[in-house]
Formats: structure tokens, sequence, C-alpha cells
RNA sequence: GGCCCCAUCGUCUAGAGGCCAAGGACACCACCCUCUCAAGGUGGAGACACGGGUUCGAAUCCCGUUGGGGCUGCCA
């Protein structure tokens, strides 16, 4: 495919230094309500699947996102699968789901490099022939122990292969030649304008010895054939761009995207997030029941913010709001703490029904036989779990009172309020009996128990906790008297005489 | 080692030379509200890494130092 490109050279047009920064208004005078019309806007979020899609991809999807929207441009999907070694199909997948789940849509693809290689063959041909690339037998032993026989050799490539005239063949990979003076500019929204002496670039690889292509190629190839007008993509890139750029302007790519390197997302010993020692994947936080909106309104706070002080925005709000010349230049700390409070306002703030909806694959998963679960029971103390929970996973253990056939007494509860409660006997024998008659109501049982309390000299929150304690097996939960109404009469003075069998047995 | 990036409360940030004896949010502490727990309310502690410049004036500009990070792969 290929997208007409002639029409976006003033994103790129050579400027004074900053002037990425220069360009930025005052906060009060970019309030704006939707798409702002530009001149073809085109990103791409380019994840390459050899792991769980993470947060820091996630968090630059979205920024692509945002900025493609606020644009009016357009937002293309491309799977880099060029490394068929680490790249698996389950992953793939795994990047698509993700994307859905916290709404991030693109315009065009997904389009998978594995498919695309005879654009790669036919760009590194070219490059062979127009003498910009050479063939090289070195392997990395090799170019390890030159480099180690050199005492004064900086580590890396040292260009052995140059000059030997090597035809393409088994065990051979095909090298970029890198000029050997003068330097590039990375044009970059954020960071100003980094420049990279060409000395300190090597020779790299752009198709393996197996003839595939390397992700710098297939990079630069995809970004030129797409027409892509902003790159914008994780801090980690930047070091790279300077060789994306040479080969850029060797396939004649015409004039250089906008370059937006966002700064990346730390653990806390303030290293990039690593699949491999980090909890970061996307689905781990789904599956605790972190929401979408709150997943997505906490990472577009992570190195960008509106520039008020307000920080809970609907993804139409961000849409408007976003500006990449506000994205900031250092580090964030993925803070789950605060996700989780995120969290907690957007579970809060749903409507009833549709937290029901929401908490239903987790209730699946209770602890309760599976015929038990009683639909209604749970609606109706639906509101009052609601206002009390983080996250989706917490649902549980706040009703499964409701749907066990005992309750599900947790020891230290037991002691505390129970063995060693207050008056605890008697409040659970006065309960027993008062609860068999009164009108089964939240109120009637608000009052009943208060009195039980007064005739034993205590106030209704210590006289409440033998009677939770012995119901819904815990300390704490949904309001004592709403769950009692739910629960039922019978159920309730079950439990109250099983509670006080037990405490005298 | 070389190259590049970065530096405001513990954390995320506001800040673009005077409006800052630095504001908000999370977390933390205290109190209030309260049938538990949450939520909510009030208050508190808490930061411009350091050193030089430039300037009448610097968290904001420049240089250096220190610290951190990234890249340096036939990974992306």
């Amino acid at each position: 495919m290929s997208h007409q490109g002639g029409e976006w050279g003033s994103w790129h047009s050579p400027e004074p230094k900053h002037w990425a920064r220069s360009t930025r208004h005052h906060r009060t005078a970019r309030r704006e309500t939707g798409p702002v019309a530009s001149p073809a806007v085109r990103v791409r979020f380019a994840p390459s699947p050899t792991g769980f899609f993470h947060v820091g991809g996630a968090r630059t999807a979205l920024f692509n996102w945002l900025f493609a929207r606020h644009h009016g441009g357009t937002n293309v999907l491309r799977i880099e699968d060029t490394d068929a070694e680490r790249g698996r199909e389950e992953w793939v997948a795994g990047i698509l789901d993700a994307l859905d789940w916290i709404g991030i849509d693109w315009d065009e693809g997904p389009f998978r490099q594995s498919e695309r290689r005879h654009l790669y063959q036919k760009a590194a041909e070219r490059l062979y022939a127009e003498g910009r690339a050479y063939w090289c037998e070195c392997t990395r032993a090799s170019i390890d122990e030159r480099t180690k026989a050199n005492a004064t050799a900086t580590p890396g490539y040292d260009g052995f292969c140059r000059e030997r005239g090597l035809t393409g063949g088994e065990g051979r990979a095909l090298r970029f030649r890198t000029p050997d003076e003068g330097s590039t500019a990375v044009a970059d929204v954020i960071r100003g304008e980094p420049r990279f002496d060409h000395a300190n670039l090597e020779d790299f690889v752009i198709l393996r010895s197996d003839g595939s292509p390397v992700f710098l190629l297939a990079n630069a190839v995809d970004d030129i054939d797409m027409s892509i007008t902003h790159v914008i993509r994780g801090e980690d890139h930047l070091s790279n761009t300077p060789k994306t750029l040479l080969l850029w302007d060797a396939l004649d790519g015409g004039p250089h995207p906008v370059f937006a390197h966002v700064p990346l997302l730390v653990n806390e010993r303030g290293q990039k997030l690593s699949k491999r020692r980090d909890k970061v994947a996307l689905e781990d936080y789904r599956d605790q029941g972190i929401l979408p909106e709150a997943m997505r309104n906490y990472l577009g706070l992570l190195g960008w913010a509106p520039g008020d002080n307000r920080e809970m925005l609907s993804v139409q709000e961000m849409v408007a709001e976003f500006r990449l010349e506000d994205v900031k230049s250092s580090p964030a700390f993925f803070d789950e703490r605060k996700l989780l409070h995120f969290n907690g306002e957007y579970i809060r703030a749903l409507p009833v029904d549709e937290f029901v909806t929401a908490a239903r694959p987790f209730l699946d998963a209770g602890s309760w036989a599976t015929g038990d679960f009683d639909e209604s029971a749970f609606e109706a103390l639906a509101p009052l779990v609601q206002e009390r929970v983080r996250t989706l996973a917490e649902v549980p253990a706040m009703v499964d009172f409701l749907f066990l056939s005992q309750a599900p007494i947790e020891d230290k509860a037991w002691d505390k309020r129970v063995v060693r409660g207050a008056a605890a006997a008697e409040l659970l024998a006065g309960a027993a009996d008062a609860y068999g008659s009164c009108e089964w109501s939240a109120t009637a049982l608000h009052e009943v128990t208060a009195t039980l309390g007064e005739a034993h000299g205590l106030g209704l929150a210590k006289a409440q906790f033998p009677i939770r304690v012995a119901v819904t097996g815990r300390d704490v939960g949904p309001p004592l008297f709403e769950s009692l109404v739910v629960l039922g009469r019978e159920r309730s003075l079950e439990r109250l005489r099983s509670a006080l069998a037990r405490l005298e047995g």
C-alpha cells in the first residue's frame, strides 16, 4: 500500500533550535473542544509481539491515539514481528485484545511486517546496489574477539568487512554503511533537537544472515511507505533514531517525520519497566478488576497533564486537550496505589447496573457453589458494595455471605469480636431473640440492635460487631442491617444460633 | 568505556524570569462524620540535586558538577 505523502512538509521544515518549545501557547489560550484540522497527521503504533502487552506500550499507544484523534488524523497499527524467533501468535492476539480493552482503535492495519518482507528485501537490494550497504561475514564472537585484542578499540562492530566486496551468501548479513563524518539531528517535539555524530554510529545490520530484515530497516521502510508524519515512541528509541534517519535518506524517504520520544515508564528503582522483572502486563490489571477507563485515565497522566489541576478526565477531554508539546521529558514511575484510587473513583461513578455487569465475571469466580449465586440478592446490596471497593476483584468477598450456606467465619474476626468481644454471647442471644419478632427492615433492625446494645452499656458500633461476624463472617463489609435484610430472617437467625453454639462449644 | 536523554514534595504533576515565603493529586498522620469498612470533610508533615553565572529579579535562561536512565544486538 502506499499513501500519498506530499502534503505535510510544514511539519518538519527546519526551524530554529527548540522550535518545539517555542510553539507552546499559554494554557488559557488553548481550550479546544474537538478535532483540530491539521495537515494529514498520520501516526503509527508499532508494538512487537514478544511478550505480554505492558503498560508502557499501552501508554505509547494511548498518546499516539490521542494525538491522532485530536488532529483528526490517522492511527495506524503495525505489528513489528520481524523476529520470528521471539514473536508469538498469542502475543499478537494479546496486543489486539488489550488495545481493544482500553478503547484504542486504529484506522489502518493491523499490518504485519512478516507479511511485508518483499518490501524490506527490495529496499535492502537497492541499498546494496547503490553501495550503501555491504555483506559481512563477521560473527558476534569474532567482533568481540577483535575488540578484546585491541585495547584502544571501542566495543562494537569495527567495519571489518566494509571494503572486502563480499557477495551475499551463507552466514552473511547485510550491513548499512554509516557515514564517517557529519552528524544527524533529530527533530523532537519533546526534546528539542538532539544531534548525533556519525562517527559514533557503527555499520549496523539491516538484513540477517537468514535474509530476514532487522527492526531498523523494516521500521524505516514502513514509516516511509505509510507516510507517517509523527513518530511517537518510547525514549529508549532516541539513540537509534539517527540510524533510522540515515536509512530514511538513503531510501529517498523525503522529509523526515517529526519525532516525539516520550519519557519511559520506570520501576521504583528508576529503570525502564521490564516484562521480566516488573509487574506490567495490562491483562493482569484487567484480571485484578481495574476498569479500562481508570487505566486509560491514569496512563494518560503519566508524562502529560492538562495544565490545570484536573485529574479525572473523560476520554473526550483528553482528546480535546492532548498536545504533544506538553508531554514531559522526564521518566515517570507507575504508581499502582494511585491507579487504585482512580479505579475506586471510576467504580463509584458507574451507574449501578453497569457496576453489576462489570462485577459479573468476578462474581462468577466466587467461592460459592455455582448454582447458589442469587442475582437479585447481589443487586440489592450492589449500591452499598460499589462505594466500598477499589477493584472489582474485591467484590466477591463483600457479598459471599449471601451465597454460602454458612457464614465464612474469619478466625481473626471471630476471636477479636466474638470470643473477646464485650458481652458477645448476650448480644448474640439477644439478637437471636429480638430479630425473630421485629419488623424485617434495616431501620427496625437498626433500632432493635441499638436498644440491645444500650442494655449492655454499648454503643451501636460495639454492639453490632458480634452480630456482624456471626452473620457475615467478617468484621468489615457492607452496612450490617441492609445485609441482614437481604440475607433474610431465617438464614440470619440460623447463623446467630450457630455462632452461639460455636461460642459455647 | 563511548554517545544521548533526564533532574520540583516518597510518587504523579502545576510552573515557560517577578502572580511561588512553590499549587493540586496519590500515599502518610491527626481530627470530624459514622452500625464496621469505605466514601466524604477539615487540618498537618513533605520538594525546586549541587555549584557557578546572566538578570534589578531565576524553580524557570546558560555553563559545570553530581546523580539517575537509555542506547551501544544478526532484539525491538
